[in-house]
Order: C-alpha cells, then sequence, then structure tokens
RNA sequence: GCCGGGAUGGCGGAAUUGGUAGACGCACGGGACUCAAAAUCCCGCGGUGGCGACACCAUGAGGGUUCGAUUCCCUCUCCCGGCACCA
C-alpha cells in the first residue's frame, strides 16, 4: 500500500503509521561500515575525552564488551545426519561457561539454519518460525514481547558431559548478536527460566551463591550471580573465574571452544533506499561483481531533477542513472541506486567546514582546526552520532587523511525540549498529528490535559503526553514569533535565564515578559546615571558602608558569572547572579562624587557581564556609558581583590543541625573564640535546655554546630 | 525489557566539595502613582499551629549512614532521552 521502504518509526504494531497497512520485512543486500573493527579504541579512547560522564557510560555499555568462551554443542547423531552446513555442531557464546553443567536446552533464532532445517517437513514448526520473522526489528520490541518457542526435534550434545540436548528456536535468541544461538541454562539465567517455566525443561541448580537458598518455583534475583560450582563433578568447588578458566581449557583440548570478546556493537548498515542522499559509489557488474567507482569519477553527482512517482525509489526507475559501465571490464552494468544514510554526512561535517572549497575530502586547513575544543549537541545524539563521528575520525586517520584520534574534544549536551503531542487515527486507521496551537485542551480537576479538540471543527483530538519536538509530530515551536515581538536579545535572554543548558525542558513561554521587563529596567538604570554625566569608574578612595557593600557584591558576582560562564556553563544563574546585584544598585540614593564612580563600575561591569547574552542592547548601553568606546574592544571584567575583603562575617548558628541563630564575628577569630560565642549564644542556651556541649563543629566562614 | 538521566512552593528554577532549603524570576494578593488605564515603584507570598514572638513539618515514596542529607547508600514509584532506518 506505501510502496516503499518504511523507518522503524514509521512502523506501528506492524503496520504503516500513515496508511495502517500491515508491513512486511524483507531482506535486501546492504553495505556496512565495519565499525566492529574499531570497537576496542573506541570503548578505550573514552576515558581521556572531556565527555560527559553519562554519555561516556553510554557509550560503553552500546559497545558492550563482554568476556566469554565460544565454543560447539555436537550434533547429536539424528542432527548430524540432516545438517549439510559442514559444521561439526551449534556455535554458541556463553558469558557464563561457569554453568555448562546447567544447560538443559538450546536456542536458536528463527533465522538461523538449524531452524531452517528443523522446518523441512515439520508445517507447525515452519510456520512459528514464519510467526517470529514477521515481528518487529526494534530492540525495544524484542525486548518487551511475549518469550515463545518450540522444540525442533533435533538434538545436541553438551561436549563436558555427554547428555543430550534438545534444540529449541525461541524469538528472544537475536540473529544479530554472537552466533544466534545460545545454550540455556535455566537454574541461573532469568530469562532462560522463564522459558524453561513456560515450556516445562527441566532447572538444574549448578552455582550456590553464599549459601542463599535456591528453589525452582520461582526465580530469585540472586540465581545470576555468580558463586561457587555445585552439582558440577569435576568443577564443583570452583569460584567464577577459575571455572571458566577450567571449562575453556577442556573445550580446547577437545577442540570445540576457546576464549573470546564479544561485543553488543553491531556493523553499521549504510545503504538507504531513498532518492535524496548522497549515492553510493558502486558499479554492479554482472561480470565481475560489486566495483568501487574509480576515485578519478568521484563523486557520482545526483541528479536533482527527478519527480517521485509516490512509489519506490526514483532513482532505481531512472536508467540515465543507472546505465553505466563496469569500470573494471567495461562491460554494461549498473549502479546501486541506493543512498547512504545521513549519518555518514554528519560523521565528518565539522571537518569539511573547515576546508569547504577542498579539492580532495579535506585539506590542511581541516588538520589545523580539529580535534573541535567544544562540541554543543542534544543528548539525543549521545550514542549514535558521537560514535559514528568517532569511528569516522578514526578510519580517516587510518587512511592518512587526518592526524587526529578523536573528533570532539569537549562536549556539551543540551538537554531536550519538549512539548505536548496531539493526534488522532484517521478513517484508514493511520495516525495524523496536530501542532500544539491548533488544539484546545480539555484538562482536568488537577489541571492534567486528558484530552484536546480542534479548534478549526471541534472535533475531538487524542493527547499522547508530552516528547520530544519533531517534524513528524508537529509539536515544534518556531523562535521567530517571540523575536519579532521582543526582539533577539530578550528571546535569547528568556530561554538562558530558564534553566541550565543541560536541562530537559518542557516549552513555554510564559514568563517571557519578566526578560523584556528586565531589560527595559536596566535600559532605564544606565539612562538615569547617564543623565547626570559619566563619569570615570571608581579607582580608590574612602568608601560608606553600603557602598562597600555595593562593591563586594560586584567583585563577587564578577567572580562567580566568570565561573559559571567558564566553568560551570550554567547561564541561568549567571543571570540571576547580575540581577541580584542590580537590585542592590537600586537599593541607593546616594548621589556623592564617590557614589556615582562606584555606579559607573556597576553599570560598566553589568553591561560586560550580560554581553554573551543580549549582544546588541548591551552595545548600545555602553555607548552610553563610555562615549567614543566599543564595547567589542573591552576586555572581560576583572575581580579587585581589594573589594572582596571583609572585617566580620555572620556564622549560622545550629544546636544538633538545626538552624537556631546568626552571629557576627570578626573574619580574624579562631575556632576558639567561635566556640565560645558560639555556646554564650542565647539561643544555644536556651535549645541546649542546661545541657553542656558534647562536641562543637566549626566550618570556617559558614557555620557552628553545637551538640548536646 | 535494557542503558543513561530526572523528580525541590501554584510555575521555571537556586543551594558548585555533606553545612542556613526555596536565591533569582513568573504568576498571584495588597498598596502607591493616575480622572482612569497602561507602564513603573513598594510590600507580601512552601505547609500547619499561634494575636504575636515563635514553634513544628517539608526537597517523588520508604528505609539507612552522619553532629548535620535536596546532596551519600539501599529499595520502590512516576517521567524524559536512547535502543542501531526520526536524525
Amino acid at each position: 500500500v506505501d510502496m516503499t521502504v518504511l523507518a522503524n518509526e514509521q512502523v506501528i504494531d506492524g503496520r504503516g503509521w500513515r496508511t495502517n497497512a500491515p508491513v512486511e520485512k524483507r531482506e535486501i543486500p546492504m553495505w556496512y561500515m565495519r565499525i566492529t573493527q574499531y570497537a576496542d579504541e573506541l570503548l578505550d579512547s573514552l576515558d581521556g575525552l572531556g565527555w560527559p560522564e553519562q554519555v561516556k557510560q553510554m557509550q560503553r555499555n552500546w559497545i558492550g564488551r563482554s568476556h566469554g568462551v565460544e565454543f560447539t554443542l555436537p550434533y547429536a547423531a539424528d542432527t548430524a545426519a540432516r545438517m549439510k552446513d559442514g559444521k561439526k555442531g551449534l556455535r554458541v557464546f556463553t558469558t557464563r561457561a561457569d554453568t555448562i553443567m546447567g544447560i538443559t536446552f538450546a536456542a536458536v533464532a528463527a533465522e538461523h539454519p538449524l531452524a531452517t532445517e528443523a522446518a523441512k517437513g515439520n508445517p507447525k514448526l515452519a510456520a512459528f518460525i514464519e510467526e517470529c520473522k514477521k515481528g518487529g526489528v526494534q530492540e525495544a520490541e524484542l525486548a518487551t514481547m511475549e518469550k515463545k518457542g518450540m522444540a525442533t526435534g533435533l538434538h545436541v550434545v553438551n561436549p563436558i558431559n555427554n547428555e543430550p540436548v534438545e534444540v529449541w528456536v525461541a524469538n528472544y535468541v537475536l540473529w544479530g548478536y554472537g552466533e544466534g544461538a545460545l545454550m540455556g541454562v535455566p537454574g541461573h539465567d532469568e530469562r532462560d527460566f522463564a522459558f524453561a517455566k513456560k515450556y516445562g525443561l527441566p532447572i538444574r541448580q549448578v552455582i550456590d551463591i553464599a549459601g542463599k537458598p535456591y528453589s525452582t518455583d520461582a526465580h530469585q534475583p540472586w540465581y545470576d550471580e555468580h558463586g561457587r560450582n555445585i552439582n558440577s563433578g569435576k568443577y564443583d568447588g570452583l569460584g567464577y573465574e577459575a571455572a571458566i578458566d577450567a571449562v575453556a581449557k577442556d573445550l580446547e583440548a577437545m577442540g570445540l571452544g576457546t576464549k573470546r570478546i564479544q561485543y553488543r556493537l553491531r556493523d553499521w548498515g549504510i545503504s538507504r533506499q531513498r532518492y535524496w542522499g548522497t549515492p553510493i559509489p558502486i558499479v554492479i557488474c554482472p561480470k565481475c561483481g560489486d566495483v568501487p567507482v574509480p576515485d578519478s569519477e568521484l563523486p557520482v553527482i545526483l541528479p536533482d531533477d527527478l519527480v517521485p512517482d509516490g512509489s519506490g525509489s526514483p532513482l532505481a526507475k531512472t536508467p540515465s542513472f543507472y546505465e553505466t559501465k563496469c569500470p573494471k571490464c567495461g562491460g554494461a552494468a549498473r549502479r546501486d541506486t541506493d543512498t547512504m544514510d545521513t549519518f555518514v554526512d554528519s560523521s565528518w561535517y565539522y571537518m569539511r567546514y573547515a576546508c569547504p572549497d577542498a579539492g580532495t575530502m579535506v585539506d590542511e586547513r581541516a588538520q589545523y582546526w580539529m580535534p573541535m575544543d567544544q562540541y554543543i549537541g542534544g543528548i539525543e545524539h549521545a550514542i549514535l552520532h558521537l560514535l559514528y563521528a568517532r569511528f569516522w575520525t578514526k578510519a580517516m586517520r587510518d587512511l592518512g587523511l587526518i592526524n587526529i584520534d578523536e573528533p570532539f574534544t569537549n562536549l556539551l549536551t543540551q538537554g531536550m525540549v519538549l512539548n505536548h503531542i496531539f493526534s488522532r487515527r484517521g478513517a484508514r486507521g493511520g495516525i495524523e498529528y496536530f501542532a500544539p496551537d491548533e488544539v484546545e485542551t480539555v484538562v482536568d480537576a488537577e489541571g492534567r490535559i486528558t484530552g484536546a479538540k480542534l479548534k478549526a471543527d471541534g472535533s475531538p483530538v487524542d493527547y499522547e503526553g508530552i516528547g520530544t519536538m519533531s517534524k513528524s509530530k508537529r509539536n515544534g515551536v518556531d523562535p521567530q514569533d517571540m523575536i519579532e515581538r521582543y526582539g533577539a536579545d530578550t528571546a535569547r535572554f528568556y530561554v538562558m535565564q530558564a534553566n541550565p543548558p543541560t536541562d530537559t525542558v518542557l516549552w513555554s513561554d510564559e514568563s517571557v515578559e519578566g526578560s523584556f521587563k528586565f531589560l527595559r529596567r536596566l535600559w532605564a538604570m544606565v539612562h538615569e546615571h547617564v543623565s547626570a554625566g559619566v563619569v570615570a569608574p571608581y579607582s580608590g578612595g574612602e568608601l560608606t558602608a553600603q557602598l562597600k557593600a555595593l562593591r563586594l557584591k560586584l567583585h563577587r558576582t564578577i567572580e562567580k558569572v566568570g565561573d559559571d560562564y567558564g566553568r560551570r556553563m550554567q547561564f541561568n544563574t549567571a543571570i540571576a547572579a547580575v540581577r541580584e546585584l542590580l537590585n542592590l544598585y537600586t537599593d541607593g540614593t546616594d548621589k556623592s562624587p564617590v557614589a556615582r564612580a562606584v555606579a559607573q563600575e556597576v553599570l560598566e561591569n553589568a553591561i560586560l557581564l550580560l554581553t554573551p547574552i543580549v549582544p546588541h542592547i548591551a552595545t548600545v548601553l555602553w555607548r552610553e556609558l563610555r562615549p567614543g568606546t566599543e564595547l567589542i574592544a573591552q576586555p572581560w571584567p576583572q575581580v579587585d581583590p581589594d573589594a572582596l575583603v571583609q572585617d566580620s562575617i555572620e556564622l549560622v548558628v545550629q544546636v544538633n543541625g538545626k538552624l537556631r541563630g546568626h552571629i557576627q564575628v570578626p573574619t580574624s577569630w579562631s575556632r576558639a573564640q567561635i566556640e565560645e560565642a558560639a555556646v554564650a549564644h542565647e539561643a544555644v542556651v536556651k535549645f541546649s535546655g542546661g545541657q553542656k556541649a558534647k562536641k562543637i563543629v566549626v566550618v570556617p566562614g559558614k557555620l557552628v554546630n553545637v551538640v548536646v
């Protein structure tokens, strides 16, 4: 019905999202990037990157290096007679070779050759395999579906104890991971346990976990933990590592297996059956096979004048594009009409940006600029894009194109901006999405959205909850409206002051007025000051207590804002700090020359501190404060250490960790003097109820806690 | 299901290395200015009790460590991101 290849996202419950037509899985030839070759390096070089730990952890888990044993369960006589694959048996990989004596079944994926063979002359099994193949391809779907299986009637042999083991086809065995087959140890694997329970297969305990109770009635969390072998013949008494070593050694002696490393990471399929993309430069020759397009004929240019007719790939229907000669034999051949995954482009665009007119892929300018000091992107790219780009960089390095190991030295991952999602099923069952401003929400007593009505005709629409802004779900917002109404400075200020950039946020523009108001207030403050004439900023001289406090606040603010911008990358608190400073500034009414000099100092610095966020307003206000000079030429504000010196400081007084009062103490006071003053404090006397202090905790510059 | 993250007033958030929970705002309430409005300015604003001084409770839920926990540990709930063709 859809006449096209669908992306995973476009398949909902096995049907096309627009048409509700059933989706078919088909095998097609594709090109892959061999990212698995780089698995170790991609894993190991994460350690040196200035990236958020959570992102590094996600990448580590995604690559998923595990150490285990790969071995053969030899075919039993019945099976050996039927399997004509030249193999001695069923290859499996396990990280728990120590549990090998607990094998009570084996399981293979529906696509496994053993399953195919067993299905011959077994219509029930053939039907089951067909059903398995129909399911989705997404990991989430596979992991949450009901575990189902069917016996094949074929057997393999446990090579350690020579017990026959029946082979099952199971929908939870992934064809793409390991060997597409596994040893079933229900005694010590939760999924195997559930499977064995469902189909009445034996469950055998072969590991004792610190003497914890064991029963085959129900699975307990500790069943899968490491422990000491029992019921395991010659392996009895061995611990996890020793047992694995012993089993691996025995399998090796029999020529059946060996230790090896397994990755969760899979090779990267890049072929897309789409028109609008980068053509894959391969020619398919009936005589020579797949032949790369010679360098001299690169790049293969995508024709940009094709008109899609609504079915299949336009490139595959355009002889002028695909008809060509084989670069090897010169005979008639056909181009690959697939285009590349756009992740390919995003894997190295940043290098090309350094040399967009280079005649080669990149030139020495890319080498000059790379690696990137600071990369900024959404957290949704934590794995795929950022892993592909790292791999691609290493591949380019190995091709001698650039001499760097990693593309992004430091990384800031932005949180996602979420918005409400509204949709409904159309007449044919397909999904239709509506923008939030197209609907009127229906709210329950607690204020939660329960549904919506289309503004246009009042027809009901479903509320799907909140989620990432996306084109397909039509829930994005365009900042242009805000920019036109309030200006780019206000729009940027509003977004920056709301929350740290790494936070996930639900979009709202309700309080943008507050940001606009602040910038107008700043404008008024500068103009009011300047209307009495500009003066030189404070550079020394006697200050009143109030002016001293204002300068203390100013220089603390300079310190904090610099740290927020430069180290913490938390801009909302930088803005709050400047607001605090200006709140204190407006409390003053002193118009003496020294007060005006401090005012000049405060305003100039406030403007400088806000420049990265509101550059336009800051530029104009600077010209008012310092006629004849330009903001862009000014250095970043410097902290005046003299302004930070204080004679006395306020300490918090606690009794048993509870706030009971404050004391003002000279900064020169010793710990003993502070303790003495705290014990004598009236609130301490009151709340300690006549008891003597058991312990006094003094945190310099912060608090004193009297424990009674 | 698995991996990563989050939950703090009516709302956005702050508390940076275990040390005053609620900075700074929004919304709201009261007041000033005004013929009136807008704009602006001032005051209040977590909950409970109290005239008040003040006290107690409170950072998704439950438990623990500590003189002291929003912060560390354990268990749980819900939400968000990713799960290889959304990119």
